[in-house]
DNA sequence: TTGCGCCTCCGTAGAACTACTCAATTGCAC
DNA sequence: GTGCAATTGAGTAGTTCTACGGAGGCGCAA
């Protein structure tokens, strides 16, 4: 276990480009991104995508060194897109933008063996930093985020994933009878679960529970 | 009441250019304005600011004929910011952009008499046309939302001001009893107001207003 | 002045949720 | 196998919300 796996790649030259694919369902952002990153030379971009299902078609053929990967997009998001990459066997790296500083979402980006989380707000140097870490390996977020990162399985609620059906069903005013009749599971077993979450997460009523919800990105 | 007035600035070149202000929290979205906008000779950003306060400082220096601004904003949303703006007297015209195709939002924008709202999924060509025709005045939104346009004062729930007040504290999962408390009204008077929101908005238990709230803009 | 909408308040009945308690089953890890 | 977490189910009591019904005051506009 010494440091030595940490250069899979072996003949790495300093100053090679590094193949960038955004995908962003925002071409004004994308523009953004595009501007920002074009001065630096040790920066290509190869492809774009508005969606997942772009980017799923459309990788391959780019060969990119990293996927910069909205988490919010229509059709299927950062995280789904991940999950179907790793089903089809592609490797890329990825980073994550996003515009929430969710603690819940770094939790996941990092738990699915992506390379990093991004906030929106970032400056440019930041940007290409965080993109150079996130090239080499490892998982990186940004600073204002920083904090995120110790307590990402200890602190979060981590609720197990019946609870999250539970929740999102909830928070989209679904009511216990019909969470039971859709989970075929009972009413009571519903409430079991729905006491759980306000303990896990100390949210109290109904209304705050949904607000969780959404803070999660659950919905 | 002839149509005199609507030229106020008297000598106007048909190419004059705009003189454009940006307001967004986003150094990208910035950026990313600035990328597509200034290939266009018509168009001159003349200042930028992170958030409203920062915004209501420095336009009268900048002196733009139109303000980009974003809503959703820390510390000063763009609709606080509007309101600031006439409160000191400054009559710049306003174009808000925002992320979401949110009709409250949209409504909204129209009754504070500001001069249109854009989607940031907008394509360049877009942007620059609604830019363009934003600073002529009237009021104008983005094609993907010209049908919230005709509903605006009709289709939408329209909910009274103490009916939001009301539907904010629901939704942050605050009791009847504590928004009866806060608000000085008997709890029975807060069920009605709940009762109605329920009518109006369609929703029916707690959480379901929670969502109505935030997809009203109201947290 | 008459009407209308908004805000305020109340009663009753039943549905839904909350707050505690307990326990059987399954599967996974040590 | 023992322990632990997850999922499932239940009892009892109390609180909160929902769905009806009704009514008075106030301001604004036709």
């Amino acid at each position: 276990m010494t440091m030595k796996n940490q250069l899979e790649e072996p003949p790495m030259q300093p100053e090679k480009t590094i193949r960038l694919f955004i995908a962003d369902d925002h071409e004004l952002v994308r523009d953004g991104i595009r501007a920002r990153l074009e001065d630096d030379p040790s920066i290509e971009i190869v492809g774009e995508a508005a969606n997942g299902k772009q980017a799923i078609e459309r990788i391959n053929a780019a060969n990119p060194d990293l996927v910069l990967l909205d988490i919010n997009m229509p059709e299927m998001n950062g995280f789904e897109t991940v999950e179907q990459f790793r089903k089809l066997g592609m490797e890329q790296k990825v980073l994550f933008l996003s515009l929430y500083d969710n603690k819940e979402y770094v939790r996941r980006a990092k738990v699915l063996g992506t390379n990093g989380y991004m906030l929106k707000d970032v400056s440019q140097a930041e940007m290409i930093a965080t993109i150079s870490k996130a090239v080499q390996g490892g998982f990186h977020v940004t600073s204002s985020l920083d904090d995120c990162l110790d307590n990402t399985t200890s602190d979060l609620p981590m609720l197990t994933e019946r609870e999250q059906e539970v929740l999102a069903a909830i928070a989209i005013g679904k009511l216990n009878k019909q969470i039971a009749g859709e989970l075929n599971i009972s009413v009571r077993t519903v409430e079991s679960h729905r006491s759980a979450i306000r303990q896990k997460t100390g949210g109290g009523n109904a209304a705050s529970l949904a607000k969780v919800a959404s803070d999660l990105g659950l919905l």
